[in-house]
DNA sequence: CGTATCTTGTGAATGATTTCACAAGCCTTG
DNA sequence: CAAGGCTTGTGAAATCATTCACAAGATACG
């Protein structure tokens, strides 16, 4: 299978959100150039990110919007559930835990740890805060699929390190560092104070 | 002044955060091969994005630590703090507010907006909650110069409707939603279900 | 002072991604 | 059932980003 761009499958991700709009509001189909509309990008675009699973579409009449739901979610592995475990039961873990979108997008949270002992206990939204040592054995038992990372960006790296050891394959990582993944492992990174730099950089260039 | 690619700046933050450790660590230079595997990349590639702005190193030697740390700042604009209000205080917004790292690299929260009445007039970590009506003023008041989305979807392109009719030119959005801005606003976003969605990408690949 | 060693800065080459442009297919209408 | 009007799928072209490769400058050391 040849090599699918990073940017690539974040718009499939855009589109399969567009879709279910176009869902909602009662469309049957749906053509390049709305998807594209939406998307702020262009009909050429869409139809070569689509190109790259298959041949979805009917010439003169667009996708059909059920049809093409169904084929996203088969390409984004969105046709069962994944069980998902957070790191970091502060604010921040609060919030994704709390994270209603996340549910009704199929990712289904399972386990929050956290090493202070003042947090361990607590209940969350039907779940019990874990002691890290715990981790392990959850992660194994409940079978989870992604760790999302909420922890400081000292313990990050160590987290990383036993959760990969517990064998999961995918995480979500907010702390503001750089982490080490064996192959295999895929890593994403939402670094919020990256992106303040971007839009100061933007704000200093139009100011002069 | 050519054009200044995204990601380019995105390094340029990160090697930022590279200097300030090795600036912590009491090196007095570092070469473009050092900043390159940290950031995970090459030393060529490095070598490039600072040539896009000048000439910093020395032949031989690498580039001063606390040379290159001034230009950087000075290229990403963080000479001076930049003014922030977030929009939004439910859980997100409440972790964003709390995080200490802000401060620390120049972004100082300065209002917190909402539109339920309950939650007007908390007191957030020295901020007092306002009424979303007293938006347009403060803004200007308080000259804020970036403003944080941290409202539910449904309520997202109201909000960025009314902060850039208040003059501000650079927005972060956490709503997972495609927002439309005027030309001359910067607009980024982070987006949680979008990142899930491409963990759940690559997992359905590797396994089939 | 001359040689060896290191590392920068940058054109040229390569690779990746996006856009263009158009033949081919499908539906509607008369 | 033929003509007209859309819209897809996709090679080819253009644009954008990364990597290569090396001359040139700087230091260290005998």
């Amino acid at each position: 299978m040849k090599k699918i761009s990073e940017s690539a499958v974040r718009r499939l991700s855009l589109y399969l959100r567009f879709l279910q709009e176009a869902e909602a509001a009662g469309s049957d189909t749906i053509s390049s150039g709305e998807l594209a509309r939406r998307g702020g990008t262009t009909s050429a675009q869409v139809r070569k990110d689509l190109s790259l699973f298959g041949s979805f579409g009917k010439r003169g009449m667009g996708y059909s919007v059920p049809e093409l739901l169904r084929e996203i979610r088969q390409i984004l592995g969105l046709t069962r559930p994944w069980l998902v475990a957070v790191v970091g039961a502060g604010r921040l873990g609060s919030a994704l835990s709390s994270f209603r979108d996340f549910q009704a997008r199929g990712f289904e949270i399972r386990a929050v740890f956290d090493s202070d002992p003042a947090k361990i206990g607590q209940s969350w939204g039907g779940l019990t805060v874990q002691p890290d040592e715990e981790m392990d054995a959850t992660l194994r038992e409940q079978r989870v699929d992604v760790v999302i990372i909420a922890v400081p960006a000292e313990a990050a790296q160590g987290v990383v390190d036993r959760v990969v050891a517990a064998g999961v394959k995918a995480l979500l990582n907010f702390a503001p560092v750089r982490l080490r993944v064996p192959r295999g492992v895929t890593l994403r990174n939402v670094d919020v104070t990256l992106e303040l730099e971007g839009l100061s950089f933007a704000l200093a260039s139009a100011k002069g």
